[in-house]
DNA sequence: TTGACCCCTTGATCCAGATCAATGAGGGGT
DNA sequence: ACCCCTCATTGATCTGGATCAAGGGGTCAA
């Protein structure tokens, strides 16, 4: 049992802004699990008894079509949130991709910590409406983004969000990338079949923008250039 | 000036859970806004100096690439607020489809709403997640349906939200439906082609799966028939 | 060491949807 | 009434990514 004051994610989960009073609270209230890679996290259609925040691991948000299709529609990193208070069942599956350790909390109990806690409920709504940034953005990438494009888009959100995670800035220069995620659950995730993902990154690498020194790591020489494939101008400048 | 007891999204919008305490102060500081269809309401990395509320009309989310490539990522009607507490600027472009309405606070008095009112924070943060959904729905629609599906599956959720803002449950049987979108803000929104949009929906129609009595006018004779064609089985049960 | 299995890569072919190109159908202004 | 102008439809062709198919390499158990 990590005491919160030590928690890795303390300062980026939902109880970043949690005083260490109202930590007290959160302590008692909550519970470890830890889940092995390809282990469900959540069902569609099935109850989610418990509110969670990921403390190390790598989960994906999917939907599985009738025939088979599936798309996956966030990718879940140390800090992300699992559950929606004020809904009882996922509507999409969550499966662990890598090793998964949860921080969990009893449906009926996080809710009321929603309603009586405000530092709660404001970070739980600043996380959400990022996460809709997050998915808003993902849809152009969805939608109008080639095969190549999706690639690297991919893999420049991922270095982000993996300086964000340790507190650097925007990744610059050379960057080393190490991917939770098999080639098929790339594809889903770009909407894509396992060969043109494969594809793309043999394109990639032939043509200077990373190296592959595992199937799972990928080193970017130049992050600004690869960025640059994707239309990423980095808007950047948001105020919080 | 509509007073907020009578406004047509009272029991909807991000006021919905307010009393008339509350109702009270909103009234003092809201401002309505009519802009024309085409309208710009806000603009890609401008600044959003009022925070809003759709009484009437309808506008689209959405961003362009540099090269021309357009996608839509959200479809705003009657009830849906815009711009994003703690963020002084818009990283999309919202646009009025038809003449729109708008009930609108500015930001820093809103922040202080949303900070200060319970009531205000709390619908805020389920419509979010709402809109979280939506979104994550929509990338399953971007990445993995056919042209054919994109289509059906814009006309299903339409006609839904059509029936929730009517107060009218799940629509079965014949449905009219009138298209506030161009075939153009369709094909951004479905990640198309103006072309293969277009095409489709004749082929729906020669399918017998819809009437067109007008450009922008659809009658589905049969709704479950149609919304069969999306694989919508509607799991539906949600509980709030 | 061998073999079974999994995941990844690469090659060959196909096809859904993009692109290029007319044509039609209102609709508003003069 | 006529002329634009915009939007929608339809046709012909092209192509990016899917599909079908065949290895290749790493890992684990026997």
């Amino acid at each position: 049992m990590i005491a919160c004051g030590n928690c890795p994610i303390r300062h980026n989960a939902v109880c970043a802004e949690c005083d260490t009073d109202e930590l007290e609270i959160l302590e008692a209230a909550k519970s470890y699990k830890t889940y092995a890679a390809g282990d469900r996290l959540a069902e569609a259609g099935e109850p989610v008894p418990y509110l969670s925040s990921i403390v190390t691991g790598c989960a994906t948000i999917s939907k599985t079509l009738e025939d088979g299709r599936r798309q996956t529609v966030g990718l879940l990193l140390p800090s992300d949130f699992i559950g929606r208070p004020g809904r009882e069942t996922s509507p999409y599956d969550v499966e662990a991709l890598a090793e998964t350790t949860l921080c969990r909390f009893e449906r009926s109990k996080f809710e009321a910590l929603v309603r009586d806690t405000p530092h709660i409920a404001s970070r739980l709504l600043k996380m959400t409406l990022d996460e809709l940034d997050a998915a808003r953005e993902w849809a152009v990438v969805l939608g109008r983004m080639t095969a190549r494009e999706k690639v690297v888009a991919f893999l420049v959100s991922l270095a982000k969000r993996q300086a964000t995670a340790a507190g650097r800035p925007r990744p610059s220069g050379s960057v080393f990338l190490h991917l939770p995620l098999s080639r098929e659950a790339m594809a889903d995730h770009l909407g894509l079949t396992i060969e043109t993902t494969s594809r793309q990154i043999t394109a990639l690498r032939k043509d200077g923008l990373i190296e592959t020194p595992g199937k799972r790591d990928i080193r970017i020489p130049d992050f600004d250039e690869l960025a640059l494939e994707a239309g990423d101008d980095d808007d950047g400048g948001f105020i919080d």
